[in-house]
RNA sequence: GGUGCGGUAGCUCAGUCGGUAGAGCAAAGGACUGAAAAUCCUUGUGUCGGCGGUUCGAUCCCGCCCCACACCA
């Protein structure tokens, strides 16, 4: 009954350990498929213990996808994801109706539903050139540039926020447009259904959760691997919470105790960020993580 | 027991030459189209340790007390 036209993607998001793996997994038993990890971090293949990557058995249970597969060298991004996610979507929908995706990264997962604006591609010497001035003058300079090259994004875009500031810049120096011109915020239309699905819980109980889990991974080794990981402290996949903090603590800028104190209080200001970002996306239906049956039952509906 | 230094926002501390106080962090809320586990925005009334005194007025000066830390005995 289920015909070419009326292929699925469930995708299953919410806060760090709220328990979206478990989920997932049970989902995609389910229905005989496979899982796209939308997660910014556990596609590094160097990164492990930190980015609480599912563990080798419930790897083993359902493939999955987007994990393990990049380098902390690579350059991925929200286009990288997107591109990967419908390729591997479309391969998948070959032989099945179905597909699940889960994972924390909202911007990946608004990526795979709506897709991003065409914009061209900055080379790499452009970027490098503003990140070191930046790194030099700081945002004094940065709004200057703006304020000169962008007049547009210097009256509507974010004029506090280097990391936009910069995009916008190189941007406009490698186009000589405006980065807004480009933004067009059309929804790109899929070929497949989408279902989403939210897991939350209660704050406090997610709390417990992460620190639980910052602990187990203290306990699995994480210091080990930041230390191994050291030499390429400058990447971006290094700036990521538990790794950021370790390296701190290496550095002698901070204390075992606070280092993991910073660990748990940084994974809970995340967790929230995850739920401002998905809360606003009124397709969700929102589930606790325990409610298995009930998440399989929507889904069954749904696809019905 | 004596001396010294402290006791100010949940935490670390700044400050008021006497007119009831402010940063960082935390917390809460929010934004976010190529760094997104990133980045950014908004929100600060708290018996200024307690009691008394001086003063028009004390968190700030004085006295006593309590607590913490350091040193001396």
């Amino acid at each position: 009954m289920n015909s070419k036209h009326n292929k699925t993607v469930i995708i299953i998001a919410g806060p760090t350990a709220v328990g979206k793996t478990a989920v997932a997994i049970e989902a995609a038993k389910r229905f005989n498929t496979e899982i796209i990890s939308a997660d910014s971090r556990q596609c590094f293949r160097e990164m492990n213990i930190g980015v609480a990557r599912p563990s080798p058995e419930e790897l083993k249970a359902v493939k999955h996808h987007f994990i393990s597969t990049h380098s902390i060298r690579d350059d991925v991004t929200a286009v990288t994801f997107e591109d990967y996610a419908l390729q591997k979507a479309t391969e998948l929908f070959q032989q099945q109706d179905v597909v699940v995706m889960t994972g924390g990264t909202g911007l990946y997962i608004k990526a795979f539903c709506e897709g991003l604006d065409a914009i061209p591609r900055v080379p790499g010497e452009i970027r490098a050139s503003i990140n070191e001035r930046y790194e030099k003058d700081g945002m004094a300079w940065l709004q200057q540039e703006i304020e000169k090259k962008d007049p547009r994004f210097s009256k509507e875009g974010e004029t506090q926020n280097p990391q936009r500031m910069m995009r916008a810049l190189e941007v406009v120096e490698a186009t000589g447009s405006s980065i807004l011109d480009f933004r067009k915020g059309e929804k790109k239309q899929r070929s497949f259904r989408i279902i989403k699905i939210g897991l939350e819980l209660p704050r406090e109980e997610l709390h417990q959760r992460i620190n639980a889990r910052v602990d187990k991974m203290m306990e699995s080794g994480l210091l080990a691997e930041v230390k191994a990981l050291l030499p390429n402290k400058e990447l971006n996949p290094l700036q990521t919470v538990g790794y950021a903090e370790l390296i701190k603590f290496v550095e002698n800028k901070i204390t075992m105790p606070k280092g993991i104190e910073e660990i748990k209080i940084h994974t809970r200001q995340y967790a929230k960020r995850q739920m401002t970002w998905f809360k606003k996306d009124k397709e969700f239906e929102w589930f606790s993580p325990a409610d298995i049956d009930l998440i399989l039952s929507l889904i069954k509906k749904r696809l019905s």
